[in-house]
DNA sequence: GCGACAG
DNA sequence: ATCTTGTCGC
C-alpha cells in the first residue's frame, strides 16, 4: 500500500526528539471509528536476532481473524532500545514492510504504545503518520502515566493518566492475567481502540493479530 | 539529584 | 526484546 515517508530515520537521539515534538502535532487522537465497517486488520511487530531486525504485517479479517497477508522485511538493527525513541528503532524496518503491503487494511495494531508517551506520540502514533491510516498502540508494560485499581473481569478498564490527561486506558482482555495498555495511535479515539482490542482478543490477553505477527516475526531463518 | 523507563 | 523446558492450573 501508499506509505508517507515523513523524514529521515538516521537521527541522534536529540534529533529524534525534536522530531517528535514537531510530529506530534499532527497526530489525530480523538476520531471514532465504525468498527462494524471494519473489514481487516493488521497486527505488527518486529523480533531482533544477532543485530538484525525483523519485521512482520500480518493483515486478518475482522472479526473472525483469517490471515490473508504477511508482509515481511529485515535490516541490520540501526539504533539501540532507548526508552521513548522505540520508532526510529522499529520504524525503518516497518516502514519498508508497509511498503510491501498489497491490500490495505482498516486500522494497525501494534505492539507498543500510542500516544500513551511522554511526547504523546510512541510507534503506533508516528507510524500512523507513514501509514496515514488508523493506529492502535497495545502494549504489555507501561511506559508512563498511572492508574486505578481493576476488577478482575474480562473488560475491566481503568484510564491511564499522566500530567492530569487520559493517555489511555489499562484493560484487562483476559480474566486471571495481567492488564494491557491501550492507546490511541492516530486517527481513532480510545474508545474506539479499547472497543477494537477487546474485539481482537476474545481468548488470549493479546489482540489476535498481534500474536499472528509476533509469531511471524519470530519465526526468521537465522 | 534520584527514580522510571514500550520493545 | 532475548536467553529457554517443563510444568502448574483453568
Amino acid at each position: 500500500m501508499l506509505i508517507h515517508r515523513r523524514h529521515d530515520w538516521s537521527l541522534t537521539p536529540t534529533e529524534a526528539i525534536a522530531l517528535q515534538q514537531e510530529l506530534r502535532r499532527e497526530i489525530i487522537a480523538d476520531r471514532p471509528i465504525d468498527l462494524d465497517a471494519v473489514r481487516l486488520v493488521a497486527g505488527v511487530d518486529v523480533s531482533v536476532k544477532n543485530g538484525l531486525s525483523h519485521a512482520a504485517v500480518v493483515v486478518a479479517t475482522f472479526p473472525d481473524f483469517r490471515v490473508v497477508e504477511t508482509a515481511c522485511a529485515s535490516a541490520a538493527t540501526p539504533f539501540p532500545y532507548v526508552p521513548g525513541l522505540l520508532s526510529f528503532r522499529e520504524g525503518p524496518v516497518l516502514a519498508e514492510a508497509f511498503a510491501r503491503l498489497e491490500s490495505e487494511p482498516d486500522v494497525f495494531l501494534f505492539d507498543g504504545m500510542g500516544i500513551a508517551h511522554p511526547r504523546r506520540i510512541g510507534i503506533a502514533s508516528h507510524m500512523g503518520l507513514w501509514l496515514a491510516r488508523p493506529t492502535v498502540g497495545c502494549g504489555k508494560t507501561l511506559l508512563c502515566g498511572r492508574h486505578g485499581p481493576l476488577g478482575p473481569e474480562r473488560g475491566a478498564a481503568a484510564p491511564l493518566v499522566d500530567n492530569g490527561e487520559i493517555i489511555g486506558m489499562a484493560l484487562r482482555t483476559r480474566a486471571g492475567t495481567k492488564p494491557v495498555f491501550i492507546s490511541p495511535g492516530h486517527l481513532v479515539d480510545l474508545a474506539t481502540a479499547v472497543a477494537l482490542v477487546l474485539r481482537c482478543a476474545p481468548k488470549f490477553r493479546l489482540p489476535e493479530p498481534i500474536r499472528l505477527a509476533h509469531q511471524a516475526a519470530g519465526s526468521f531463518p537465522t
